[in-house]
DNA sequence: GGTCAACTGCGTACGCTGTACGAAGAGTAG
DNA sequence: CTACTCTTCGTACAGCGTACGCAGTTGACC
């Protein structure tokens, strides 16, 4: 879930700006700023300092002008947004791997979590109805490519594209989660577990949860957060392209 | 990614708070308030108007007192958040299936849809370090349980239980974007897609992405939107129960 | 070359947020 | 009755997105 949206105004207006077709007047002062500038700026900010640091005030200054200003380039926070969407998603190599869709997916899921972890306030986006601007659109095409031409459906390439990325989301969200909340708190996990246990002993309900304390107490041991981010990424991520395959393999051999 | 955190002061104040162990003092005027009444009252805030209009004015607002009173039941909103993700945890049946470990994990991921659908805000709350209240540590204790004995280390139930968690969150949470985005916009798919679709064509690269107006088309043709999120539910649910099997059925029968 | 419309930059203002501070009143122990 | 503790809550502060309208700059046209 997301607490930022995406500008849902005139489609004209946010597709003039996302194709950069703004048609330019000839009268009036020449612009300080461009588009190109004001999102880079936004996502200098948004990268450093987080998005809920990333208020139209503040990107202002990093480019020293007058808050409205920004208005006379986005109509709003929202396009600014969409802006800087398929902005990052430029970055995105875009790697086609032919002919094995395992690896093929397995390379969409890795450049995305990249892409993720350097701009981590894309997970605050909701992209329920993304910006239709030309990195978006080549994301989507190349994620495609991934699963064409094994035996899936239209309806099924499309699902299993949103399955995959559902899940580089998540997993994602989670690891970056657990990295923010080391660095708010100044605690690691442990500490703060062991900051918790003596209360919750002399609450003394702790043997009523025997498997969460074995378990729990495995995991303690075994990780620290970094590694286990990165062991949650590929655990999960091989469990669903193995749940994929039984799909695929018996779209191959059907009734087999 | 959320944007709301929990409460990161003293694990004493929050224990307390969780676990119902104010120690209630004899002097002074008796408290109008208490604090299970606060938290059922942001919950039904919360429920109908989103986190965001949750505010603590709202909030004392909806009991009749000024904002400034609920400070005497909790430090802050963060702890107050905490209690009202360990009372809805409350909610869940918890109903244990045995001896079927893919039963027992589907029951899991649908209990879990259920809550979250009941309390959309639950997907804005970031739980990296959960507050450790009786309802989130018989959840966690209830999901383990799940895949007990069934020949899983102790750091693989963990990671197959999160990964569960973590796709019922991203399912659920793609799912209430597309249902808000819906009322918010007052469009459904289709029609903000042909909104779109002639200046699209006006910047005519449409042509550039055939996978994508193949496939995009054969969706759109197939779905609306409230079919569309359960279908992806199970669909991906599928996969990912498939994929744990071919774990599962591996450990069983290690080296073939 | 003068005039005017179009354009840019931006100061101010509004209602919203979480919460620190301290005053005022209520209730009980001694 | 006094003294002390506890509750309620008004006010204040810094920050948010952005509507409105003014001042100053520039090029097109007569």
């Amino acid at each position: 879930m997301n607490s930022e949206y995406s500008g849902s105004g005139d489609p004209a207006k946010s597709l003039e700006l996302l194709w950069r077709r703004r048609p330019l007047p000839t009268r009036g002062p020449k612009p300080a700023l461009t588009v190109d500038g004001i999102v880079t700026a936004a996502v200098r900010v948004a990268d450093a300092e987080g998005l809920a640091a990333m208020s139209m005030r503040r990107v202002a200054d990093e480019l020293g002008v007058g808050a409205m200003t920004l208005y006379r380039y986005f109509p709003g926070k929202g396009e600014l947004l969409d802006v800087m969407l398929d902005t990052v998603y430029g970055e995105l190599p875009r790697r086609v791997v032919p002919g094995d869709w395992r690896a093929a997916l397995d390379e969409v899921a890795r450049e995305n979590r990249e892409l993720y972890l350097r701009h981590p306030w894309l997970l605050q986006v909701a992209i329920s109805r993304p910006p239709l601007g030309p990195n978006v659109m080549a994301k989507y095409e190349w994620e495609l490519t991934a699963v064409e031409g094994i035996g899936l459906t239209d309806l099924e390439m499309d699902a299993t594209v949103a399955l995959v990325n559902g899940y580089v989301h998540g997993a994602v969200r989670t690891a970056v989660e657990a990295r923010q909340v080391i660095q708010r708190s100044g605690m690691t996990d442990k500490e703060w577990w062991l900051a918790h246990v003596p209360h919750l002993d002399q609450i003394g309900d702790l043997e009523k949860f025997p498997v969460s304390a074995r378990v729990g107490t495995a995991v303690g041991n075994e990780f620290d957060a970094p590694y286990d981010s990165e062991h949650a990424f590929e655990y999960g991520l091989e469990r669903l392209l193995d749940g994929i395959s039984a799909l695929i393999t018996n779209r191959s051999a059907p009734q087999g």
